[in-house]
DNA sequence: GTGAAAGCGCTAACAC
DNA sequence: GTGTTAGCGCTTTCAC
């Protein structure tokens, strides 16, 4: 900056004011800044200008994987408000690991991060979180909250929807419904349980443990899936409770050669569920919504908002395809 | 900083040393300084180091869009690849727009990019490109090109992969063979679009402008697919140029209640393409592989490695599972 | 082993 | 309208 003020003979602070577009300069002086500007090929440094203003204009996104699609459709949402208001992204996927979650959220907002989306990996320590704001980095939860925490949450009506899905089952006649979630430790997976169970409960059936895994999709055995579909009472129909175990599922019923499938209703919506013969009945969220929705409260934070946090409920929505609309053995009698 | 060293009755540049790790300290100072530091909630600065040492150990990724599969399986091993290296990771999608990218590559750059991983949207001006690699900003291109830019370069065996398929599908009886790729400004649809050529020619089969669509797969009206389906001469069987394609197409197939299914293989693998039935035969590439190579070329240029640059083409592989062993007309007399 | 001083490139505050 | 001064918080250089 200091060449270009000597090479267009004016001081440092007026090119300031026509690289920053703030503040009165004559149209003459402009031209010539200009020039000087376009003939050394300045360039602001950004850093220099982040050291003295103590902000990077940048957010950040902590989730647990951006290969899943969930996340990767939140991830856009996020992306595009953060750009349309000339924020940057820094982005990472916690693989649900809470160490490597905390190192991430730390850097990010050493970094100088104004703010940071969080979907808050389970064991991730309260403590810290509220140490992180009140450092001045604002957070918004999104998918899991962390309950104490003085910020925005977006999350889905998990346990309002999972009760939809699986009170659906029952009333195409199904009574004995087996349910498939993450890992206990993972909010979203004892949410569903929870709707799920309401569901059973609500319609008088008996809620059986031998009928309920909790194990992430990823790594649990085949053997646990089979114990379910061949229990001495098999289910006639699944809940799944996240799309990762819906595809292992349907992967897994595909493998069986299973015939006929059973009822199948998914918790997320999942591409090419409309495709598969039956299509598959889901309740779908709207991820893309809730990454908006977090990102632009987290802006407004970051803009010094000091309203009272939100503490939003995403609504889902019940798709009806055809796999959870085949009929139990109440149906078939 | 300051406050520190003053309440460990010691200079700044104690501290720093302390800090950063660097240099020898006496075990006693270290210790007093180590207590100021956890008693004060000291966290450096990170704008300030950024400043004095010209880097922010950051590095960008931008892709055509997070939200499909390819990329968002590309992105998370570009990130696990920056993580390792104690680098950040600063992501955002083109939308397939050059004005978009380059604000976004721009931003990225002056906001202390190390370097960039970019799937350059069509209609990049590589003059620009040249500048902010000359600028210091290193770049990977990954999934496409561009032609005469000093870079290191992954891209995936696109020509050879659609001959591969395409000839799969002659080898089980098609001779009528349709192709559905992206818009012909893709570098990837044209390439896949030639290779897919090349097999009709090696099998003495002509090529037909009719049977070739190449349009956005999100936009094409249903028109476009229709006519080619119902063309005089009908296909037999169909190669979809890319996933979206697929997805597209198998929708389509399905609304139009088409039976049977026509032979069909599909360039890059997609979720639940092994759970339809019959499982889409597909010419898979590899995201995680393209996302990992590229991260490492571009860390090693960051590092200051000034070895000719390297330009990888990834095999793709023909993952066999019905859909494209579906007898054609041939096979059926 | 430790410290003092200079300065990275910019902007805020206040003259002129 | 334009210029001068100070300083953001750190690291680098060199002296002790």
């Amino acid at each position: 900056m200091g060449d270009v003020a000597a090479a267009a003979g004016v001081s440092l602070k007026t090119v300031s004011r026509v690289v920053n577009g703030v503040g009165y300069v004559s149209a003459e002086t402009l031209a010539s800044v200009q020039a000087a500007i376009d003939q050394l090929g300045f360039r602001r440094n950004e850093f220099a200008r982040q050291l003295r203003q103590g902000t990077a204009a940048t957010i950040g996104l902590v989730l647990e994987d951006v290969a899943d699609p969930f996340y990767s459709v939140l991830t856009r949402a996020v992306e595009d408000v953060a750009l349309e208001q000339g924020y940057l992204l820094l982005s990472a996927s916690s693989a649900e690991d809470p160490s490597r979650s905390r190192r991430i959220v730390e850097s990010f907002s050493s970094r100088g991060a104004d703010g940071i989306i969080l979907a808050p990996a389970r064991g991730t320590d309260p403590e810290f979180l509220r140490g992180e704001i009140a450092a001045g980095c604002s957070m918004v939860f999104v998918d899991r909250p962390v309950p104490g925490i003085p910020a925005d949450t977006v999350l889905a009506e998990n346990v309002g929807g999972a009760r939809e899905g699986t009170a659906h089952l029952i009333a195409h006649g199904h009574h004995r419904i087996a349910f498939f979630g993450d890992q206990e430790s993972v909010y979203t997976a004892t949410e569903r349980r929870t709707g799920y169970c309401e569901a059973l409960e609500e319609a008088g059936l008996e809620s059986d443990e031998a009928m309920m895994v909790l194990a992430a999709p990823r790594e649990a055995p085949a053997e646990l899936i089979d114990d379910v579909l061949e229990a001495a009472d098999p289910p006639t129909a699944i809940v799944a409770g996240n799309n990762r175990w819906s595809v292992r599922l349907l992967r897994h019923l595909k493998e069986r050669g299973q015939r006929p499938l059973p009822g199948f209703v998914g918790f997320d919506d999942f591409e090419l569920g409309d495709v598969l013969d039956p299509g598959i009945t889901v309740v779908a969220q709207d991820p893309a919504t809730m990454g908006r929705l977090a990102a632009e409260l987290l802006l407004r934070r970051v803009a010094g908002d000091e309203a009272p946090h939100e503490h939003i409920r995403l609504p889902t929505r019940l798709i009806v395809r055809g796999s959870g609309e085949l009929p139990g053995p109440f149906a078939e009698r």
